[in-house]
DNA sequence: CGTACCTGTCAGAAAAGACTGACAGGCGCG
DNA sequence: CGCGCCTGTCAGTCTTTTCTGACAGGTACG
């Protein structure tokens, strides 16, 4: 099969990716399930972390694309969601960051304030 | 020349260089710099952006070591800080993050609080 | 000597992010 | 049917960032 192209993100993935693994806990939470897909309860215990708080770092990371999360019915029907991480692979230069940089349509730039005159 | 290895960062640099690029400003300060090397006043007028904000953000950048100043004496004697960004290079996958995440020495996770008891 | 440009820092307000406890629901087992 | 374990969410707090205005210092020019 041929090669892949270098990537180039858009300004709006690489800032989520990047704001999301800037953070010790996401940091761990991603290396926690490099080594075995979890799921969220089970998780929360290895890692001493409160669920809701775990749910929303959980949440960013699907957010960016960094890991994958799935419902599903064990065999006593119970429902867990588990998360796998997702096979990502960035390249930081200065270079990807300017190109980045020129695609920032971002709504998280002005939260819609008023720029009339 | 031999080839260089696959970089094998701390967590305590990687968490500083991803916080550091996560964020719409530093980012676009970054591309600025990438077209060409600037001083602080010059290029808080360029981005739009207030003086102390920006030293602020180049702060951060440079304690990432992203960036590089310079206090170079202009002929007419008057001292400028001028920026150029380093040349880094970050590889991100899940492999990485994971080994990252073991070295977390970190402070930044406790702030010194007390803990005695 | 007042003006213009450069540098830096500090205190305090505003916004964003992280965190907690309580509550909702669902299913299975003794 | 109460208990245990799973899922999720919401309101409220607390901490960290982000941002602004004002200040202080320096050199050069008219």
């Amino acid at each position: 099969m041929p090669e892949v192209p270098p990537p180039a993100p858009t300004g709006d993935t690489l800032l989520k990716v990047l704001s999301a693994l800037g953070n010790p806990h996401r940091m761990r939470i991603v290396a926690a399930l490099v080594e075995r897909r979890n799921y969220v309860s089970a998780l929360a215990r290895e890692i001493g972390m409160g669920r809701p708080l775990l749910h929303m770092h959980l949440q960013r990371l699907e957010a960016a694309g960094l890991v994958v999360g799935t419902l599903e019915l064990a065999e006593d029907g119970k429902a867990m969601k588990y998360f796998d991480v997702a096979p990502f692979f960035y390249e930081l230069t200065p270079q990807v960051i300017a190109r980045a940089a020129a695609t920032i349509t971002e709504s998280a730039d002005r939260t819609e304030k008023e720029d009339a005159k």
